[in-house]
DNA sequence: CAGAAAGTTCAGTAAGCATTGAACTTTCTG
DNA sequence: CAGAAAGTTCAATGCTTACTGAACTTTCTG
């Protein structure tokens, strides 16, 4: 039986390289470094990376040598995220999972909800403070101008971005 | 021994009131959903109503209930996050801590080093799939070109906050 | 409808991390 | 310089939470 061995063939073979764990391995850090779980990072990194950009469950479990549970759990936690997407195939049992078209608008909305939160709760202190001197209340009061500042920002340049994607994708309407 | 008894009078017992209480356990909480510490969200969120606006270890460590040894390395871990500052006083020997101005600033530049490090990801994935076909490679693209796009406008943005803060100290001048 | 494959749930485990408390170091004071 | 007060470090603890594996449910096939 002859094997081909090279990082370049896997796709034949399905079997992960060692670059792209190790890619997969990063991206499950940067999840960690961003307060969730790694393996949530790891499912994330492979189906940025995979061939075909679909996996069934079955897929994902052999590849990241992780429970069914494991996987089960996780690709729940990205859907809700936002960050992937649960696909079916007519005739075919199985469920297959890929990276969501435009989850990173997705993501910009978890942010602005964090931010309104912070804002929100910098009202909360101000007004305890609302018999207080003025500069008492300089701490709380910047907290929640800047918020309040990128509450009202980060939706026109989302905005923005996305008309751009728009015009990059029918580049003869410029 | 009379002893006021009221939600307003507590500058006058150091004791935090209920609602004060309640806003430190809140900023405790917000600090857990963004992946850090519960008690590095409690001493800031102390530190943004406490009064004076300078608090000793000492002082923290009575109000929050936490040991010393807590105290101390979520000091520096908030300091190190740009958060808060330490003063000292001469003919003191106690460090006082207080939110640092412009703290949020520096919070944006920290954001800022993650949406690079996750546009850099992007291009390591880009290159492990530079021989596949376009559409395996449009999943990465995205990723790389939105966190590109952020990169360039959230400093901007930034900067045109910190103009617009100049404006507002100086009134006089617009 | 029986059997199998796919997927979910959940109790138990393991691992990581915040928190404590005590020992240690540093800094100031009389 | 001795003593005390302030602050840091670190080993041990407890808690949270990711992860596993087995039992269970659902969905499809012959």
């Amino acid at each position: 039986m002859l094997r081909i061995i090279s990082t370049e063939w896997d796709a034949l073979t399905q079997e992960p390289t060692f670059k792209k764990t190790h890619f997969v391995e990063e991206m499950g850090l940067m999840f960690e470094s961003v307060g969730l779980p790694r393996m949530a990072g790891r499912i994330f990194g492979w189906l940025l990376i995979s061939d075909p950009a679909q996996q069934s469950s079955a897929d994902l479990a052999a590849v990241l040598q992780a429970s069914k549970g494991s996987i089960s759990s996780m690709t729940r936690l990205l859907i809700q995220l936002g960050l992937i997407e649960r696909t079916s195939v007519p005739g075919d049992r199985r469920d297959y999972f890929q990276v969501k078209p435009h989850a990173w608008s997705h993501m910009t909305e978890q942010r602005l909800a964090q931010i309104a939160a912070f804002r929100q709760l910098a009202e909360k202190g101000l007004d305890l403070l609302k018999d207080d001197p003025p500069f008492l209340q300089r701490r709380l009061r910047e907290m929640r101008d800047i918020h309040a500042f990128w509450e009202r920002e980060l939706p026109q340049l989302n905005q923005r971005w996305e008309q751009e994607q728009a015009k990059a994708m029918h580049p003869e309407h410029s």
